[in-house]
DNA sequence: CAAGTGTATATTGTTGACAATCTGCAGCCC
DNA sequence: GGGCTGCAGATTGTCAACAATATACACTTG
């Protein structure tokens, strides 16, 4: 083993293509790219210093999620979000999912769990507390998606990225910030308290 | 232009890498290739004749899809079938997308589209008949990804893509294959004598 | 002057070469 | 003999150059 660079597996490793998708990812998420902006294959590879064969599989990991639209021969942009009458639908979607999830874990979960939950919390509570929408948005999906990857499914997993992606686009749920915090309180401290149908029932109204 | 190859765009051209992902999805689905099976860029690369680039960009795109599954450094594989416990959620959520699309779309239906959808139904009849279960697989997605399509809508195509794949990778509900024409014909009459609630049924009924 | 045409430029699509990483096996050390 | 070490081959990851395609705009032509 080679001690001068221990990390780089252990949990944080990921490819160069899915590093660079992750921090696109967010600047869609956060608004920072808008609907309709160009994603210059050229652009971005010269931004991460890398060459445009990773900046394109990349983008077309984004593409699949939903983040992004491409055009042949023209290159993706940012895409329109989800029109109006299929987001009911994909709420719907996401909270069968989940709940699934949620269900299925119930019975199993540890303190450790718990812990790990109530410290994504704590990122939530501190986001609202300063209005940070970017931040909230980052750490509601880092809660959910540690909910999903407890149960470790890996069809799951893939089933459920696409559909909370298009619901992440626009996140202007909350007139009070601190309602969301609210929520997702309630969604522990029912899990917390083992009362099944109550986390259940939080969980379902924390998706809309 | 070059008379010599006159085909290519027309009506049937869609990209390299989405020519490459439909033709090794269909073996996916058809069990030419089995779970655990790897694909090699290279022979793939040499099979169509083209470099490895557009092949990386078709099995990228199959591994989202749910058909591959991708281990950095070590290349993809055909990816084992979704676990039973999971298989009802999956179901579950094809259903929600399908029957909305259907109910979304159930009044602006044209006696094109029953054409078109009548002559998808003969295809598996057809396919019913001579027991060819991968011809039915392929008209069975046929008929249903015509029904979403004609809704139209990019977002509910790209989330219906991704759970129709893993209930096709394990075809094996039939044992009387006439069984899966008999349920779509009810579908179909159902659409087209304007019986909306029967329709729905059927259609919820046949995706299992 | 309007409409179509051709060319220059920008951007994506494809390719083949090179670098990094994994796997299996032979050889060595204890 | 058991287990580590290190080469050799195979495979994926990355890169830079080239080809194909789209876009904008000046130009011709009627």
């Amino acid at each position: 083993m080679n001690e001068s660079e221990p990390m780089r597996d252990a949990e944080l490793f990921r490819t160069l293509p899915e590093q660079i998708a992750d921090l696109l990812r967010q600047e869609v998420l956060s608004g920072k790219l808008k609907p309709g902006d160009p994603l210059r294959e050229i652009e971005v590879s010269q931004r991460f210093a890398v060459s445009r064969g990773p900046i394109r599989e990349a983008l077309r990991q984004l593409t699949q999620q939903g983040l992004l639209v491409l055009e042949p021969n023209k290159g993706v942009r940012v895409a329109p979000s989800t029109s109006a009458p299929v987001r009911p639908l994909v709420a719907g979607l996401r909270r069968e999912i989940e709940c699934f999830v949620l269900d299925a874990l119930f019975d199993s979960i540890t303190h450790a769990d718990l812990a790990a939950w109530e410290a994504i919390l704590d990122d939530i509570r501190a986001a609202c507390e300063r209005g940070d929408t970017d931040a909230l948005v980052e750490h509601d999906l880092r809660f959910h998606r540690a909910l999903i990857q407890r149960h470790g499914d890996h069809d799951i997993f893939a089933l459920w990225q696409p559909v909370v992606m298009r619901m992440m686009m626009h996140y202007t749920r909350f007139s009070d910030l601190m309602d969301s915090w609210r929520e997702h309180r309630r969604i522990l401290d029912a899990i917390r308290s083992g009362r099944r149908e109550e986390a259940l029932l939080a969980l379902a109204d924390n998706i809309q």
